[in-house]
DNA sequence: GGAAATCCGACCTATTGAGTCCTGTTTAAG
DNA sequence: CTTAAACAGGACTCAATAGGTCGGATTTCC
């Protein structure tokens, strides 16, 4: 409980990767399975998410692969994980945007008081850029 | 993902109305679970393992129930939260005290820069007590 | 045209979270 | 001394989700 996700994990390492070794070059989503023992199927899910948020770019074709998109120091662990998700982070549903689907919303008397926990995990994911984790 | 469990903030929530309300009075876990609709069966379960780890006290029988065992700023939300999960809170399973069972542990390298995390969110969660959040 | 790559929806499955059930034991009160 | 109201706690069910897999389509280089 509490944890990420192994596909936020498994986007981090990528994009760790291409940040530690990018000039100009393309990486395959094979070669980063391979290089880090991670399921290719689901890695290369998780890539294709984070080329439709702009994240990486990627050329298709025989001699394609996916590159960063922004500078390391641009990209948010905070956007990674709100795209990998579909959800930004959050430490209970209530903080989610949109709809509350929580059970006990109403009577909830916790909501508030969490809310700096919530707030503080926000900033910290925030402030937190893949280049830090390389 | 990255959220507490329910089981967590039902014991939240019961540990701050004890906290709100006391004045050496016992609460019932049926009068908790009433007031903020909560499963009866499951938040009894919950009170019993707040008791074994002495965060509560009870007493049995035809007026029993139960109280809080300490100081309401002495009550770590980290320490409800390792009671209720058997675990400390963490955002990766290779934090967890004792044997490392993570698929990818040898080839991880964000295990390192997340740890800034992972100590952050520890520090907040122990520092931040029952009395924060009445 | 074929090989190597991305693209992407559908599917499967094991684990976990959430909740329930049942049978105890304890104890105050009548 | 019996009954009812409470805690104690293991076993179980059910549903949702995480994690992973499959199949086929499209793109592009040689």
């Amino acid at each position: 409980m509490l944890q990420l996700s192994k596909k936020v994990e498994y986007g981090l390492i990528a994009l760790r990767h291409m940040a530690l070794k990018q000039r100009g070059q393309v990486f395959t989503a094979k070669e980063i399975a391979l290089e880090y023992d991670l399921p290719y199927d689901l890695l290369a899910k998780i890539l294709q998410k984070l080329t439709r948020a702009n994240i990486v770019v990627s050329t298709q074709g025989v001699r394609g692969g996916y590159a960063l998109a922004q500078r390391p120091e641009e990209i948010q662990v905070s956007h990674v994980i709100r795209t990998i998700e579909d959800e930004k982070p959050m430490i209970a549903e209530c903080y989610a945007e949109g709809t509350d689907t929580c059970s006990i919303f109403d009577a909830c008397t916790i909501r508030k008081p969490l809310g700096k926990v919530q707030r503080n995990l926000e900033s910290l994911l925030q402030n937190m850029t893949i280049q830090e984790i390389i």
